[in-house]
DNA sequence: ATGTAGGTGGTTTTT
DNA sequence: CCACCTACAT
């Protein structure tokens, strides 16, 4: 145990070690930029599972990206196997095969950490709701199953969109659907209900948001789908509802960690409050007998409150958590002040910049590097010759190299629509770039269909995904057939997957044009066959053969086919990484990682190269070189922050990051002309921003301009209900089969609308409909609260009531 | 049912 | 300037 100690704290300084030795009660850690702060995480961690033998199963560690995430696990895993390599093999980790290290950490990984739940809070609470989900009573009566959709940002503008047009009647250019899902997704992060926004509403705009708010999440529940805010919100509701649920969480989680405090929303603060406290109240004598809550963040990196991140959430964690009687309010803060990062003259001019923020805790980066070179300044005439000077400068510096060595810069932007030009630049100059935070992989169209008829399987009720493959491929259904099936749905409230699997509705509804519907629904029943017994690799490969997607790519033969063909090749690569990295494998849990993954490892393809990324996308990132580019009025700052203090301090905050990015060197540009979007020229003002870094820190520099430049039958949606919940005989059966064993009491009856009958599942119910004539009937049937179906008189299990 | 011509609007975006 | 959406023509 000794040794543990020894070797977890050997390379810390002072605050980190006190940091990393607090077991119990509250700690705020403010941890610079660059001052060690995954460090001080992963050690903490390491030290309350090998140092206070606390069981990983107690501890919860939260972040807000992915990578993160993936960061933190790699490293504790290391960590722990490097503990593990003094008591197996009684030698240092480094002295060690790498066969055997990779055994450990494969140990560690199978044996501590299996049941320490690292993540992003999205994917945290996803797994959270997939346990607890249909605990959840909703005042308003909606419901969700565990096996919900979650749908990404496209996904719901697509449902706002319907709702605002359709639903509400409104006109769209009046009620911009994206500014009124941006309302709404902003209330959700706020924890506001639609109620919440209508008492708040003192116009009219703001009830019509608050209506549609309302609408979009009964739509939601229409379609058993959960929005990503949803995934934080719906924990909340069903966490204050349940204390069943919500003891059993807090008892569970015992040791909570949030990384990157300062970006926390209302929602995610009492979903931490909820689960920390449980069934007590945090401020008054609270007992941290045996919990702890450890936040780490940096206030002045707080850069995404237009995401409603509120960083006096982390300013107000001393008052929120209070440590019991024993403590004083002294030791549950510790700031890390120490940069590793960048030269002194880097952290003076970060310093000096953030000085002109008013709201702060205060902190000032200690330098543990020498002064380093001074910041350049590069003044350029235009947008062409900024680009241009930033390619000379990458090149003369790398003349001092035999090899070039590209990865080595970062040039950094306020607006993605900056980097067209950058990338001319580089690519006259025969430089090797990324570009970062394009296309993400899952959002690819390919990927996004194939995605589609996965969700699909699982939550039939899920329209939207419904809808986008019904015709992929093409099945010759067009917008009309689907505007009046869609309609038909509405009207009765039969879900649209029942009415596309009822052959007498789609008769009398659309006639003809039933040829492509049969189609599809054919080739999605003989899929729902294979969903009990396969894995999402498999299915993923059967969707994509037997939906005739595969051959469609095939057969256009272009090279944009093949690389849709090799991305989806990739999916099933990673659907089968999911299946051997989870116990499970279930197919449920790989969609809500597809849908919470954003790939952003585009750098595989060429890891020697410049990386071009927004100033907001290099948050946690490091160069050697830092270009910050388009400081202009206007521009950076942006022309919407800048006559509001509080917003032009989170551009400073920006400003503040990117430049703490920097290792080595800092390059600030601006133009004193540039046109976007190929308009006019306009003469530009340089930022607030270099003014406020201080004279002797900057050495201006005239710029060398390049010589270049000129510029579903309702059966089987029963059958796969009973499928999946409890295992039975005829889970791989044709559906045929199993038809004749519902087949009820009831031939011969005829039926007329207004008859009231009773089904042995769904108990009474009223028919509301009757499609089709004689032997080919099918009955729309109104059950109480188990709303409506599509039912054959002459197989379904029902009586006539009179 | 599907292709294309015009019109519009355009910070940032961990999930 | 360019990507996206709507409207109209085929």
């Amino acid at each position: 145990m000794s040794q543990t100690n020894n070797f977890l704290f050997k390379s810390l300084n002072n605050q980190q070690l006190q940091a990393v030795k607090h077991v119990y009660g509250p700690l705020l850690v403010i941890a610079g930029a660059g001052s060690g702060k995954t460090k001080a995480l992963t050690h903490r961690i390491a030290n309350l599972i090998e140092g206070n033998s606390i069981d990983p199963h107690n501890i919860l560690a939260v972040t807000f990206t992915n990578k993160a995430a993936k960061e933190m696990k790699a490293r504790l895993e290391v960590l722990l196997a490097q503990e593990l390599a003094f008591n197996q093999f009684g030698q240092p980790w480094t002295t060690l095969k790498e066969i055997d290290q990779n055994q450990l950490r494969t140990n560690v990984q199978q044996e501590r950490l299996q049941n320490l739940w690292i993540g992003t809070f999205h994917s945290l609470f996803s797994r959270l709701l997939r346990y607890d989900i249909e605990k959840y009573t909703d005042p308003e009566g909606l419901k969700w199953t565990r096996q919900f959709s979650i749908y990404d940002e496209t996904d719901s503008q697509t449902l706002v969109k319907e709702i605002i047009s359709q639903d509400m009647n409104l006109d769209p250019k009046r009620y911009d659907p994206k500014k009124i899902k941006r309302l709404i997704s902003n209330a959700k992060n706020q924890c506001l209900t639609a109620n919440d926004l209508l008492e708040k509403a003192d116009n009219n705009f703001d009830k019509t948001v608050a209506d549609a708010y309302k609408r979009y999440r009964i739509s939601l529940s229409k379609n058993n789908s959960l929005d990503f805010d949803d995934l934080l919100l719906l924990p909340v509701f069903l966490l204050r509802q349940n204390d069943i649920v919500r003891d059993y969480w807090h008892k569970r989680f015992k040791h909570i960690l949030v990384d990157e405090y300062q970006d926390t929303n209302r929602t995610q603060y009492e979903l931490i409050k909820l689960i920390t406290a449980g069934n007590t109240e945090p401020k008054k004598f609270f007992n941290w007998e045996d919990r702890s809550i450890f936040v780490v963040g940096d206030a002045d990196q707080s850069i995404y409150s237009f995401r409603a991140a509120d960083f006096r959430i982390l300013i107000g964690f001393q008052e929120d958590f209070k440590t019991s009687i024993r403590e004083d309010a002294k030791s549950s803060l510790i700031k890390l002040e120490e940069n590793y990062r960048s030269s002194s003259n880097i952290l003076d001019a970060a310093n000096s910049l953030i000085e002109n923020n008013s709201e702060r805790i205060d902190k000032v980066l200690k330098a543990t590097k020498e002064k380093g070179e001074l910041l350049t300044l590069l003044s350029c005439d235009d947008e062409i010759s900024e680009a241009e000077a930033i390619t000379n400068k990458i090149k003369s510096l790398n003349n001092f190299n035999q090899n070039p060595i590209w990865k080595n810069f970062a040039i950094l932007y306020r607006t993605r629509a900056q980097s067209r030009v950058l990338e001319e630049s580089l690519v006259r100059w025969r430089i090797p770039y990324t570009i970062f935070g394009g296309l993400r992989f899952y959002d690819r169209r390919e990927i996004k269909d194939a995605i589609a008829y996965l969700k699909v399987l699982v939550n039939s009720s899920d329209n939207v995904s419904l809808l986008r493959i019904i015709n992929v491929p093409r099945r010759g259904i067009g917008k009309t057939t689907i505007q009046k099936l869609n309609e038909l749905s509405n009207r009765l409230n039969i879900p649209l997957w029942e009415v596309l699997n009822d052959k007498q509705s789609l008769e009398e509804t659309i006639g003809r044009s039933s040829k492509g519907i049969y189609k599809f629904t054919e080739v999605m029943n003989d899929l729902l066959c294979y969903l009990e017994n396969s894995g999402p690799a498999q299915l993923l490969q059967l969707i994509l053969e037997k939906s005739g997607y595969l051959s469609d790519l095939l057969s256009s033969g272009t090279e944009e086919s093949e690389d849709r063909r090799n991305n989806l090749q990739e999916l099933i690569n990673a659907a089968t990484q999911y299946e051997e990295e989870t116990e499970s494998g279930d197919v449920e849990g790989f969609l809500s990682t597809a849908a919470l993954t954003t790939d952003n490892d585009t750098k595989k393809n060429n890891p020697n190269s410049v990386t071009l990324m927004t100033l907001h996308n290099s948050k946690g990132l490091e160069f050697q070189n830092v270009f910050i580019t388009g400081l202009e009025q206007g521009l950076f700052p942006s022309h919407r922050s800048i006559d509001t203090p509080s917003l032009l301090e989170e551009e400073r905050r920006l400003c503040y990051v990117g430049i703490t990015r920097a290792k080595e060197r800092v390059f600030l540009s601006h133009a004193r002309e540039r046109r976007l979007w190929g308009g006019m020229r306009e003469a530009t003002i340089p930022s607030i921003f270099l003014s406020e870094i201080p004279e002797d820190l900057m050495d201006g520099e005239l710029p060398q301009t390049g010589g270049a430049s000129i510029r579903r039958d309702l059966h089987l949606d029963r059958l796969t209900r009973v499928d999946r919940n409890s295992p039975n005989e005829f889970a791989n059966k044709p559906i045929n089969a199993v038809r004749k064993l519902y087949s009820g009491p009831s031939k011969g009856k005829s039926w007329i609308v207004g008859d009231k009958l009773i089904h042995s599942k769904f108990g009474k119910g009223e028919i509301i409909h009757i499609f089709g004539s004689g032997e080919k009937i099918s009955l729309a049937v109104k059950f109480g609260d188990k709303g409506s179906k599509i039912l054959d008189p002459r197989l379904a299990p029902i009586r006539y009531v009179s």
